[in-house]
Order: C-alpha cells, then structure tokens, then sequence
DNA sequence: ATTCCATATTCGAATTTTTGAATATTCAAT
DNA sequence: ATTGAATATTCAAAAATTCGAATATGGAAT
C-alpha cells in the first residue's frame, strides 16, 4: 500500500468520524451496542437523519450491524480504534514549547541549506 | 463547555485533520517544523493548494507559523495530539469479539425493555 | 526602483456533504 | 392480509469543500 493510499484511507476514516452527531453516536457505542431507536431517543436529530450518519459511519468500516427482530443494533466494529480517537481528542495537550520549536528551526533551516547547496 | 460544544469542536479538529494532503503535511511537521517550499517539495501539490491546507490547519488550531525572512516556516502546535491521532489510525486495531458483542447486545436489550415497561 | 522569490488570497466552477421530507422496506402482531 | 413500528432509501435544496488560475503581498538582492 503506497503512502498516498494510506493517507487516503485514513482520511476516510477520519471524514466519516468529523461530524458532531456521528461523534455523539460513537460515544454511545463505545459505551454499548445500540438499537437506531435508542439513539435516536439520545440525541435529538431526526430517524432519518440518523439512519444517513449510521450509514456513513458503516460505509467507512466503523460500525457494524445486526437486526434484533425489527430493531437493527449496531456496534463499533473496532473499539479500540474510536476509544483511542477520543481518547487523542478528549486528552488536553500540552502546547509546543517555543524554544524547542525554535531549535528545530535552526535544524530545519540547516538542511535547506544543505540541500540548496548539493542541488 | 456543553456536550454539543465539545463534540462541535473534536469534529473541527477532525475535520482539518480528514484530508490526504492535510495528513501528508502533518506527518511531515510531526518530524520537524518545514517551510511552505520544503512542504512543495515532498507533495506533488500546487503551491496555492498547499497555502491553502495550511490555512485550514492554521484555523483549527493545529499548526502554527513563524516568519523566516522570505520564508514561512509551520510547526504543530499541540505534537502530542497530532502524534496519537497518528498513533490511532496506524495500529492495527483487533475486531470486536463477536461473542462479546452478543452479550452486550442482549444486556443493551434488557435495558431497553425495562425502559420501556418503565415508561 | 526593480526584479525575483516565497507565500497568501481571491474567485469561480465542480464536487461533496448535509438535512428534511417523503417514500419504501421489513418485521411483528393481530 | 392488514396494520403498525422500526429502519432505510431516495430526492432535492442549501451549504460547504476542493482546487486551479490568477493575482496580491512582502522580503531580499541587485
């Protein structure tokens, strides 16, 4: 798989996961598997709606499904992918600090350089 | 900050975040702070369309950037966050057990039922 | 001052995303 | 068979994204 195809899958993953609702139904299957109705007495966005975002989040490979008479429950098909994911997110990230910034700088510039000299 | 504010601003993040160009780009300030000319140099991007990615990165608040003489050179603004969002998409994350995800199923399902003789 | 180089911005067209409304499907119960 | 409940799909309009082309800005060197 070329770099570019990775990064273009993992965009993939990336788009299906940033939108607010999709976000909320994630967060309630990390919790659990849930029903279309269960979720849809959480959040407060209209069944069709919600069915389009659970299609989205499927067609991405994220969550999966299985009916439950005339219920459908889904459930994410790699936890561990999403709970990390909001774990990266949820986390509060200490700034770079400047003087280390500005010492990679000075590296950087240096290999400009370098190259600008053996080019 | 409400429920609904947060999971608007993770999605922004994820957004910024959710395109193959904006990931090659924070894949290489990962490693080290670049210039815009360096950026054009790896991708096989326009120089407007990299201009244009940073500035969508600039405006979630991922990267940030420091002038050096004719130069602009970006660097991330919280590592650590980009860093396990990495981390994140890259490991190689196990299915969910199908078994366990029976068993939750049915205990998602008894709540719904006591829900619903509750109400 | 002019020219060159690095970067940013603007504009417009094509594409994609988002959402509600309406409709379809599927299952369960009668 | 019919009805009702749960879910999915289709359609269309609005909004947002993407990207190339052209243009603008700002610093460096002559």
């Amino acid at each position: 798989m070329s770099d570019l195809d990775r990064f273009e899958s993992q965009a993939e993953i990336l788009k299906a996961m940033a939108h607010p609702v999709r976000l909320m139904i994630l967060e309630e299957l990390v919790k659990n598997p849930r029903c279309v109705s269960a979720i849809n007495e959480i959040l407060e966005v209209r069944q069709s709606n919600i069915s389009q975002h659970l299609t989205i989040l499927r067609n991405a490979g994220i969550v999966g499904s299985q009916k439950d008479g005339a219920h459908r429950c889904y459930f994410l098909i790699r936890p561990g992918l999403v709970e990390a994911a909001f774990n990266a997110l949820n986390m509060n990230w200490p700034e770079a600090d400047i003087n280390d910034v500005r010492k990679k700088f000075k590296r950087a510039l240096k290999n400009r350089l370098q190259q600008e000299q053996s080019s």
